[in-house]
DNA sequence: ATGCATGAGCC
DNA sequence: GCTCATGCATA
């Protein structure tokens, strides 16, 4: 079921929201942010480091089986509440994007046959069973959508002293309000002496439908910007709810913020030595996208499992995106 | 505060 | 298999 957000306004996201972001951008130089512009520099520094690691590589096998999770307990449960949504990604308006845009593809081929002259040949990844399947509570969902066009317009409009072309949304979607507003949320939320963890909790008593909890985490991360545009203007809202709500209770009597009783989980985190991970880093800069083949080649490269490698670029590849850091929303 | 991970939805 | 929102675990 699709918890409609109680905002028809918004376009249908889902579907469309990917070709949107597609064609809507220009031409955004893309991933260089974190890793400047330099290219044939870093290259450089990428073959070094990675034949480094081929070196070091050997010495010490590192965790040859990183990690695993053993979850069952689900979560977050405020007492009360009982909307627990799923459908997590919502909105998905803009952002930047270019469907494959490989910088240098010949390159990261190069780069990978001096680290591993055999992988190309076809590596069958030690990719083994690594999908613990465990069911996973995942609660929350909110979102709101947001007017594709709008985000967009904002990022490339850069100051034209003339007037902000910000044609199409209100300011709930201004990055500049997002940051005031994160900044006056916390510190409100500061001085009702309640923590990042009790706001995500107590977010379920407030039962706006489709709304459960978040976690201290994503609270963290709104506070701190470092969070996807989209997800900054969606929560924005349901944030300032709460805001509202908890200064309103504060005022008659003192609620106090229950705190979910998880039992039992635990889950190992893999932790990915500084070695292995300034391969990663080089490797990414050269090609932020691989393809499943070098994965795995990588992946053996750096004694590490495919499907962790693959996890680290898609959160390189998120990291980049961060309102923080990124100049394309 | 942040790294690694999951899972839904989409291609 | 990717993106995105989000979370658990941890430094």
């Amino acid at each position: 079921m699709h918890p409609i957000l109680h905002e028809p306004k918004y376009a249908p996201l889902h579907s469309s929201s990917e070709a949107i972001r597609r064609a809507c951008l220009p031409a955004p130089q893309l991933q260089s942010n974190i890793f400047g512009g330099f290219d044939e520099t870093l290259l450089r520094g990428a073959e070094a480091l990675a034949a480094v690691d081929i070196v070091s590589q050997k010495t010490h096998p590192f965790k040859p089986d990183a990690t695993y999770h053993t979850m069952n307990s689900v979560s977050c449960t405020p007492t009360s509440s009982t909307v627990h949504l799923h459908h997590p990604s919502v909105l998905t308006t803009h952002h930047s994007h270019h469907p494959h845009h490989q910088p240098s593809q010949g390159l990261d081929g190069d780069l990978l046959d001096h680290l591993n002259p055999l992988s190309l040949g076809g590596v069958p990844g030690p990719d083994m069973g690594s999908t613990p399947s465990h069911p996973h509570a995942h609660m929350s969902a909110i979102n709101h959508m947001v007017h594709h066009s709008q985000s967009m317009n904002i990022s490339h409009n850069h100051a034209l002293a003339t007037h902000t072309a910000i044609s199409c949304s209100e300011s709930e979607t201004d990055p500049r309000e997002l940051e005031s507003f994160a900044e006056r949320f916390k510190q409100r939320r500061i001085k009702l002496g309640v923590t990042q963890a009790d706001v995500g909790s107590a977010l379920a008593n407030l039962k706006i439908p489709g709304v459960g909890c978040l976690s201290q985490s994503t609270i963290c991360r709104f506070e701190s910007l470092t969070l996807s545009h989209n997800n900054m203007v969606a929560l924005k809202p349901i944030l300032e709810a709460w805001l509202e709500e908890a200064e309103r209770a504060q005022r008659e009597k003192m609620t106090k913020p229950e705190i979910f009783t998880g039992g039992d989980k635990k889950r190992k985190r893999t932790s990915i030595a500084a070695p292995e991970k300034r391969s990663l880093e080089a490797y990414f800069a050269v090609q932020p996208r691989p393809s499943s083949e070098k994965i795995a080649a990588i992946a053996e490269k750096l004694d590490l499992k495919k499907n962790v490698v693959r996890v680290w670029f898609c959160n390189q590849r998120q990291k980049q995106k961060r309102m923080k850091f990124s100049a394309t929303y």
